[in-house]
DNA sequence: GACTCACTGGTC
DNA sequence: ACCAGTGAGTCC
């Protein structure tokens, strides 16, 4: 047993263990060798870090166990893949050997040596890349964004308008790259597993089964394993995934592609809250790969990197189809506001907005009406006692499900069959409050029950959420449904607004998008105005009805100026606007942020751990460089009996934050509070 | 985080 | 006597 090997394992960064733990072996293994270790009394999966050193050399404190094994069939981890987690582990204050393995197929875990042998042996029926589409003729800015994408390094930001051919750009910057290096890799990111489908057979049709592969949590852990050894052996040429994509070994990419790079789907909400997207652009700069981040309405992040010079902007402002007929912004569908303070109480669909829809429906043409809120109706109350339909677990109501008859808690999943009388007095007439998608389907189909297609056949409505999607097929199904103009009025909630490329819409309408408006959170501006323009893209994307289309907005507050820039489709005045404001508060992108969150039995243990470990920060060096906020309860403040709180901190600088950060961390793991359930940091929020 | 162990309180 | 639930401690 003459060496000693330093091997990364998952443990979570706050365990005394969120280190490099050491193993002994006869053979002297290299850094990013895979391994299965023992630890404890089971056997985990582990990567060695550092070169072996002989036995001996180093401290001897503890009893170093030797490897159970090693799995020779799969090569090293370069170093460049090791520097990405060491970057992210410690960025994002997380163990090292949590980041590795989250990047790892699960199932490299799982499997026996033998098993994996097979797998490896496994030949893959080699067949002739078969590329059956051609690239489609460019417009002139795509033309331009590709050749400026190929005069410099980047990072670049593709601003490109909805319906701009932004993926037609991904596709032939990949197919110029490929070209030129025949051993080149490309990464493509996308912010959910429903919009992978559609893009992947894009990527198929254009490079042939073989070259791509897909990666995402959507998948079966043997797909996964298979994807991730075709891209870890560079057999496939592209890959196509999530946010957990940023982490797959790839050891020839030059290209990384984030699509929808706005989109908050790229920051990871639990375990190493990462944001894949600020990972692309560091693994980008870390491997001499080019970064193209593309959005139609750009993070106000990426977007002030622009005005900074430190990324490229790359403009595409005219629809395809539009820019060569001489076609300006009035091929963008026109939108119309309903000021709801003219509306008799209690309107939910404008008679000018069902007007609109009528027209649509005589014409033969789509119309396509969200809501943020599925269910049938957000609250179930007592209409003689005060009883509403809380969640016993969590500081929220469960939501009325009238389609079975439930009461659902959106937090904790706790659902109960709709009491028939009031459990408080007995009363039998509890009634619904608010309305969600389920509602608002039901109410326009009393509203058109009497209005007939061109042929005389009654109007059909149909309604997509994560509840009507939520079995297998079930999105494919509904999908195809809409493409083939077996729908009139597709109502849904903000999932319909993403990507789907719905050729006969010409009418798109909000029908209460005021929350967001006035909310605590300053994103929320920004995340509405997203919103809003990608629904806006989905009207029109048909040249020929173009300019008939429509976005309606109902609102309280038409006078808000996030409208005015809305009506002109002007995203970079929106924001010039916005980050104006930030700057003043010192928000971000011009302040930096990290959240201390704990959870507890009671609200006071997690404040009280909160404090302490605020008042021990202040010892700190550089603890003069942050801003320590005090200790508050979270927005949804119970969540499955268990109590969560958090404390903002702030500082003007990334790299003081960061090194207070890391200061912090063992102060952290020394503070105890009874009835502390669990403690993480939470780098660049994007929720407070 | 995953796991074990020791301890608690409730039940037949 | 036998559990489920819980809190504390360990893991190279």
């Amino acid at each position: 047993m003459p060496h000693r090997l330093a091997v990364v394992v998952p443990t979570p960064a706050h365990s005394s263990i969120g280190g490099r733990l050491s193993y002994l072996s006869e053979l002297p293994l290299l850094p990013g060798a895979l391994v299965r270790v023992p630890l404890g009394r089971r056997e985990v999966l582990g990567v060695v870090w550092e070169p072996a050193a002989e036995v001996g050399a180093g401290p001897d404190a503890f009893e170093s166990k030797p490897i159970a094994g090693s799995l020779d069939g799969i090569d090293r981890l370069s170093a460049n893949w090791r520097q990405l987690v060491t970057f992210s582990a410690n960025y994002y204050q997380r163990s090292l050997g949590e980041v590795a393995l989250a990047g790892l197929p699960p199932q490299l875990r799982d499997l026996s040596a033998q098993q994996l042998a097979r797998r490896l042996k496994r030949p893959d029926a080699l067949s002739e890349p078969q590329a059956t589409a051609a690239p489609l003729p460019l417009t002139v800015e795509q033309g331009e964004a590709l050749a400026a994408l190929a005069a410099d390094d980047g990072p670049f930001l593709l601003f490109g308008a909805t319906g701009s051919g932004k993926t037609e750009v991904y596709l032939q910057a990949a197919q110029r790259l490929l070209a030129s290096e025949p051993q080149a890799q490309v990464l493509v990111m996308v912010p959910e597993i429903n919009l992978t489908p559609q893009l992947q057979e894009r990527f198929i049709a254009r490079f042939g089964e073989d070259n791509v592969v897909a990666m995402n949590s959507g998948m079966t852990p043997p797909q996964r394993l298979k994807s991730w050894l075709a891209a870890h052996s560079a057999a496939a040429r592209i890959v196509l995934g999530t946010r957990m994509s940023v982490f797959a070994s790839m050891p020839r990419l030059r290209l990384i592609v984030v699509d929808e790079e706005h989109d908050p789907s790229y920051k990871q909400q639990e375990g190493a809250r990462y944001s894949a997207r600020d990972l692309a652009v560091y693994r980008g700069k870390l491997e001499g790969a080019k970064v193209l981040l593309g959005s139609a309405t750009p993070s106000l992040e990426s977007w002030q990197a622009c005005e900074k010079g430190r990324y490229q902007r790359l403009v595409m402002a005219s629809r395809v189809g539009q820019a060569e007929t001489g076609g300006t912004a009035g091929a963008f569908p026109a939108v119309r506001l309903v000021d709801m303070n003219l509306q008799p109480k209690k309107t939910v669909f404008s008679p000018q907005l069902l007007d609109a829809i009528q027209q649509r429906i005589a014409r033969g043409e789509q119309s396509l009406v969200f809501l943020n809120r599925r269910g049938y109706a957000p609250v179930l109350a007592c209409t003689a006692c005060d009883w509403k339909s809380e969640c016993p677990n969590c500081s929220a109501y469960r939501v009325f499900h009238k389609i079975d008859r439930t009461l659902r808690c959106h937090h904790c999943g706790y659902t109960e069959r709709v009491p028939r009388a009031c459990p408080v007095c007995g009363n039998v007439d509890i009634a619904p409050v608010g309305r969600g998608t389920e509602r608002l389907e039901e109410h326009l189909g009393e509203l058109l029950a009497d209005v007939k297609q061109a042929n005389g056949e009654p109007v059909r409505i149909a309604r997509m959420d994560a509840d009507s999607t939520r079995l297998k097929g079930a999105l494919e199904q509904q999908l195809a449904r809409m493409h083939a103009g077996d729908v009139d009025v597709l109502v849904g909630t903000q999932m319909v607004t993403k990507g789907h490329d719905f050729r006969r819409i010409t009418l798109v309408a909000a029908i209460n998008p005021d929350s967001a408006l006035f909310s605590s959170d300053f994103r929320a501006p920004e995340r509405l105005f997203g919103l809003l323009m990608q629904a806006a893209g989905r009207a029109g994307r048909d040249a020929a009805q173009a300019g008939a289309s429509e976005m309606w907005v109902q609102t309280w507050h038409p006078q808000h100026p996030l409208f005015a820039n809305l009506r002109k489709h002007d995203y970079p005045a929106f924001a010039a606007q916005q980050l104006r404001e930030r700057e003043q508060a010192g928000m971000p992108p011009f302040g930096f942020q990290a959240l201390l969150r704990a959870e507890a039995r009671t609200q006071e243990a997690a404040q009280a751990f909160l404090n302490a470990a605020s008042t021990a920060a202040q010892e700190l060096d550089g603890a003069d460089r942050v801003t320590l906020y005090s200790a508050v309860p979270m927005s949804v403040q119970r969540v499955a009996n268990v109590e969560r709180a958090q404390l903002l901190v702030e500082s003007a600088s990334r790299g003081a934050l960061q090194r207070f950060l890391a200061a912090w961390q063992p102060v952290l793991q020394a503070t105890r509070e009874k009835g502390l359930i669990r403690w993480a940091v939470d780098v660049d929020p994007l929720v407070i």
